[in-house]
DNA sequence: GCCGTTTTCGGCCCGACTGTTTTCAGTCG
């Protein structure tokens, strides 16, 4: 996959080219814009510019002759000359320093000339030794706010998000089963338990030989380098910044490997415990008695059977209980992406998405969903291109046209209505009227204190338009922290003014988070599992969302988006006053 | 650098917020 690594590249040449003398803010645009474009294609360029060469190349939006020239060299060769020789004059890590909050390019650079800052470790020295605030344009509270968020990266060291790293395994799983040199490939470790983010993949294998397995390993396209390289064991860095273990296992083995890789910890030690009390003994081999002798291996389900228990999703391996639940077969049967028939959180090119309504509503039709719900931004979010009352009026009837000109699909008439400072919702009362439900969210002054933003999301809730509320605690994981808000009394009001919460399942936010589902749990409480699409590729990452529900216990039946959506514009009335 | 039912040149990317200023630059969405 080429999209993510060129999007890159060209997010690094938007930021050197911003520390021009010359005003090259145009260039600088058509840099980012390229890069979003290519990040949320569903194709990867090396396939379309191997299928439709540099003319397919430019047929994409915000890319030219010299952008398509970049990416056909990239291709080709590995590198990008534009990239390289910026990359000169600047030998700065802008990608890892930009993920410091209120570090942009230019003030990264001024920390480059003035303290010679190059990359994270620098940052932490200087701001560590007191040497930012004296530079001009920081001061005090620059620098505690790098410290701040220098210690939050600390936190998520290392790790990448499932979003990424997912797909990356899947490749990986799908080329080592076309080689034909191995007869059960898996994935497993957090990867297989759909964790947020993840610190390594984990592939498991069987094969009658593992030498050809390994060898294809070490040099597959993905790999930068063979970090270990044994007969059971690979460990290779992958030129995506993940490391990569491959183990090789006896398909005798296969199960009780796939069960021990899956993890996590805590739930192995469990499962190893219970099979000591019944005189048995657990490895990644198998399941054996006193005697040696092979109770289960091949498979994982055999072995919580042989245990008394039964098997339970990847997703709830956590011991956050399902060990004893599963003992007592009373586990809950979990909510599936089949079940899933309606996504309601969805923007078009009206706002900040890439596709039409009615593109949106054909690629979403294709994926088998009965309905969607438009819910493009209001006009706060400004730079979004976000809608004022007029302009939703006509909009709702270019809803209700493309509705009736797409069959097999639904069209919901909605908003991602931006929730303002004191609480009251940026869209006119006429305009909250003409909508099927109201969709709201937080966007701006993230920063308010606990009681404040508690009482500005009630207060939302309270004006009877609320019926879903978007990525609740509005966290970009590793990037950005939760909102502070009591989520008690947040769940307390949902519970009271019949609002729903979203599972968003867009990568970056995952929100609510597992933690938070399993939380919400004490209330009367529905969740809304949406995609939060900016195009027609994103309506895929549903899969995100609903492995989010699954980590938080979720069944279909609290799911409003397993309704048919008769009983999900009912429920919607319920919640209005 | 990209793009065109106004154009092959001249538009495109606005406003809030913050911290640092002494009138504003930089970041963020």
């Amino acid at each position: 996959m080429y999209n993510s690594r060129i999007a890159e590249l060209f997010e690094e040449i938007a930021d050197m080219l911003a520390l021009d003398t010359v005003d090259r803010k145009f260039e600088v645009l058509a840099y980012r814009k390229a890069a979003q474009t290519v990040l949320g294609l569903q194709e990867d360029v090396g396939e379309l510019y191997k299928k439709k060469g540099i003319g397919g190349l430019m047929e994409l939006p915000g890319v030219g002759k010299s952008i398509a020239g970049a990416i056909r060299e990239y291709i080709e060769t590995g590198k990008m000359g534009k990239h390289e020789e910026l990359k000169k004059r600047y030998p700065i890590d802008f990608k890892g320093l930009t993920l410091i909050q209120g570090m942009g390019s230019k003030r990264i650079f001024k920390l480059y000339k003035s303290l010679g800052v190059r990359n994270i470790e620098d940052l932490k020295k200087a701001a560590e030794a007191h040497r930012i605030s004296g530079i001009s344009g920081f001061g005090k509270k620059s620098e505690d706010e790098i410290k701040k968020s220098l210690a939050q990266l600390e936190l998520t060291k290392g790790r990448m998000l499932l979003g990424l790293a997912l797909p990356e395994a899947e490749d990986i799983v799908e080329k080592i089963r076309k080689s034909g040199l191995a007869e059960r490939v898996a994935i497993a470790g957090s990867t297989r338990r759909m964790k947020e983010t993840v610190g390594d993949l984990d592939i498991l294998v069987t094969a009658r030989d593992s030498e050809p397995v390994m060898e294809f390993v070490r040099n597959l396209e993905e790999t930068q380098r063979t970090i270990a390289s044994g007969p059971t064991k690979t460990t290779v860095l992958l030129k995506m910044g993940l490391t990569c273990d491959v183990r090789v296992v006896e398909d005798k083995s296969f199960g009780a490997a796939l069960q021990y890789f899956t993890g996590n910890k805590d739930h192995n030690v469990k499962l190893r415990q219970i099979a000591i009390s019944k005189g048995y003994k657990l490895n990644e081999y198998g399941l054996f008695d006193k005697k040696g002798r092979m109770a289960a291996g091949k498979e994982e389900g055999d072995i919580y059977d042989k245990l008394g228990m039964d098997i339970m999703p990847p997703e709830m391996r956590e011991d956050r209980g399902e060990v004893e639940l599963s003992q007592k077969h009373r586990l809950p049967i979990l909510v599936g992406l089949d079940g899933i028939k309606g996504d309601l959180h969805v923007h078009t090119n009206r706002s900040d998405g890439s596709n039409t309504i009615e593109e949106m509503a054909i690629a979403a039709r294709k994926l088998g969903r009965k309905y969607i719900g438009i819910t493009d931004h209001t006009k706060s979010e400004y730079i979004a291109h976000g809608m004022d009352d007029r302009k939703f009026a006509k909009h709702f009837q270019d809803i209700d046209n493309v509705d009736g000109k797409v069959g097999g699909i639904r069209l919901l008439k909605s908003a991602e209505i931006d929730i303002l400072k004191d609480g009251s919702l940026d869209l006119g009362r006429k305009t909250l009227e003409l909508m099927d439900y109201g969709l709201a969210s937080i966007h701006t002054a993230l920063n308010m204190s606990r009681g404040e933003m508690t009482r500005r999301v009630i207060t939302a809730f309270e004006t009877g338009y609320v019926n879903i509320f978007a990525h609740p605690t509005d966290r970009i994981i590793n990037v950005r922290s939760p909102i502070d808000m009591d989520l008690d009394k947040v769940f307390q009001a949902a519970e009271d003014n019949n609002v729903i919460m979203e599972i968003d399942g867009y990568p970056e936010r995952l929100d609510l988070n597992d933690e938070n589902i399993l939380r919400a749990s004490k209330y009367k409480l529905k969740f809304s599992i949406d995609t939060d699409s900016h195009s027609q590729s994103h309506l895929l990452l549903m899969r995100y969302g609903v492995s989010t529900a699954r980590r938080g216990w979720l069944t279909p039946e609290r799911v409003l988006n397993t309704m048919d959506v008769d009983d999900v514009l009912k429920a919607f009335k319920r919640g209005r006053r």
